[in-house]
DNA sequence: AATATTTATCGTAATATTGCAATACATTAT
DNA sequence: ATAATGTATTGCAATATTACGATAAATATT
């Protein structure tokens, strides 16, 4: 669980998340021309996003393409959701 | 986003987070007991996750008593569950 | 006042993260 | 076969994080 949320814990991977949301293309160029961060860079997140699972590639000639995983995605989801509905709130603060 | 992601992307600050929601007491003692590290490091994870906010400590006597901020908490929870909505499953990939 | 208790801060070592240039690798085009 | 294209990997330098001992600071106890 805080894999996950290291994983989402910084700007570049966030905004990586936004675009394979947003686009349905999912192809590594479109992701490099979208943000300000080298190629290299872009790369070096996505295999840490792919690492814990998030997202899923596969080489399709001789592009790379990123896309959720659904499964790990939704899975997450139900992970933090389980995490801020722990709270109840009380006045004992 | 990512700054909050990120306050949650520690096994220790994950830790604190449960036991504050779990148990109606917040006091620091109680945390450093709770959790296999040294009390200076628990005071450190303390103050990150009261730097983003998403908890707030006060001292009461010689004891600081923590607490999950409710409002910071809420809006964390709606960011979160933001950008996992912002993704319906297609078939692109 | 002296001591004990509780927490915060400082200093620091070890490790991890981030970003990129250089380069390797694989596929397509010529 | 050679060149061009798109991505991954390597090798760093700079910075950030993590953990903790030592110590400070503040309140409570005796």
């Amino acid at each position: 669980m805080a894999q996950l949320a290291k994983a989402l814990g910084h700007p570049a991977r966030i905004a990586i998340i936004e675009v394979l949301t947003k686009s349905q293309s999912c192809i590594c160029g479109d992701i490099v021309d979208n943000l300000p961060l080298s190629q290299p860079t872009i790369s070096q997140h996505l295999r840490e996003l792919k690492e814990v699972g998030l997202i899923k590639g596969e080489i399709e000639g001789r592009k790379s393409c990123y896309c959720i995983n659904e499964k790990v995605w939704s899975e997450a989801q139900e992970t933090l959701s389980g995490l801020f509905s722990k709270y109840v709130p009380d006045n004992s603060c």
